[in-house]
DNA sequence: TAAAAAATTTAGGTGAGACTAAATTTTTCC
DNA sequence: GGAAAAATTTAGTCTCACCTAAATTTTTTA
């Protein structure tokens, strides 16, 4: 006799459609949720039924439909969990507002309460804090600004190299190649030492000019050794990574 | 003949679930697929010709399985949006490795490569930008080490002033009802003016002493008046704003 | 107020993705 | 090399969440 697990994310979908549609207009018609959820009305329906058995919204057919207190709590965790969602999008990474709900609708189903918090708490602190603030988060624009050809700004290669000088201990900007990092360390590409479908594969995998790499660990030998950049998670041959220049301090 | 539409969720799961058995042990079973992901190997027979199908791997009954260079390719940026969610989670939410990386097998499904892409460039940024770095991080972590109560702990409570102050224009620190606010103004919340019902009814809002709460909107006789604290959208009736005690500056 | 229009529900399907149980193939080990 | 064990696949269900088409109820309007 194991119930209520909770909702499953598409009957949370429909549920802040309730919950929002209720707000905008007070009443909440069956088509109004099919046009905000893209279903068929009869989907509504099913849905509609499956929330009243749990007692989520007062519910018999034809009849106005109403949301439990137990429901508008639920539904209003959910809004939150969205707005929050959204919020951090649109303010923190400055993504635009019709993303930033597009996302926010996925993503909302199944992230804890405690990630949510920490997030408020996030928006918040960056918000206030004295190293934070604004001016960070406009930092970050500008920076965005950019575009994705860091290689070709400065503004964006000051950055990098700010980065890369926070997990070195040497001051004075050097070059070398890849294979030169001990693990650790951080360097700005700056060139890749050769062409055709070697230089390709490297691209595709994300070392560009202009990205960093980190390099996470070195086998025995030297060989390989393993980086990340952008996000991913690399295994680089020695003969690969000897092709890649990087700029340390 | 709409195809290619990428794949569920599910599907992702599966392919990265193999993508990294590969990585640990080289040879991929069925069995460690079906352990790894919670689920019968019925299931993952199931999966494997549905991958097969769409051609991210190669499989035969019985025979042996291997990615496709499509399906390792898939694999690599589903990994790739994991560890990125992850480490946004841990290095700049300061969640435990274990919970981010259950939020991240959650969230990783259905996130646009432009947000996985900021997220990066504002992991990276943080870690840079001269008025953030370490610093900041630092910081945040000893903002969370206050706990929940943050009425309790003078740092957090300076923190939300800096907060307050931000968006307000006097400089002098000042006591008020929460009616008395403008739209946009934020103010600390220091105590609740009432008791029984009504104050649980604002305490589960998240209307409690210490946290900051943003006024968005106030109707034209001042009643409602929205507002916005720990992420909740809230409308509240002018009687009950007025028993919120609030500073601000 | 009754016919037409609109909204809603029911009925009957489909496909994805999980399961159990039984059959089959591969591997291990005596 | 063959029997026992392990792994895998097949077969057959189940639930969820959607669909279309037809029936029903409510609302509108002439």
């Amino acid at each position: 006799m194991t119930e209520a697990v909770g909702l499953s994310a598409s009957l949370e979908d429909y549920l802040e459609a309730i919950y929002n549609i209720i707000k905008e207009k007070s009443a909440v018609r069956a088509k109004d949720i099919a046009a905000k959820l893209q279903v068929s009305n009869a989907s509504v329906t099913g849905a509609l039924k499956a929330l009243a058995k749990r007692d989520f919204l007062n519910y018999a057919p034809y009849d106005v439909i109403t949301l439990t207190p137990k429901g508008e709590k639920l539904a209003r965790e959910i809004v939150r969990r969205h707005q929050v969602l959204k919020d951090f999008f649109v303010k923190v990474l400055a993504i635009d507002e019709d993303e930033a709900n597009k996302t926010a609708c996925k993503l909302e189903h199944g992230i804890s309460p405690e990630i949510i918090n920490r997030l408020v708490q996030f928006i918040e602190f960056i918000d206030v804090c004295p190293l934070g603030g604004d001016k960070l988060i406009e930092g970050f624009k500008r920076h965005l600004e950019c575009g994705v050809d860091s290689n070709n700004c400065e503004h964006c290669l000051d950055m990098a190299r700010g980065l890369v000088a926070a997990s070195n201990q040497a001051h004075k900007v050097q070059k070398k190649t890849l294979v030169k990092l001990k693990a650790g360390a951080r360097g700005l590409i700056r060139g890749i030492r050769t062409k055709g479908p070697l230089k390709k594969r490297l691209s595709e995998m994300g070392l560009t000019p202009g990205s960093v790499v980190e390099v996470e660990r070195v086998a025995p030998m030297g060989d390989p050794i393993e980086v990340k950049v952008r996000g991913y998670h690399l295994s680089l041959r020695k003969e690969d990574a000897e092709k890649i220049e990087v700029e340390v301090r």
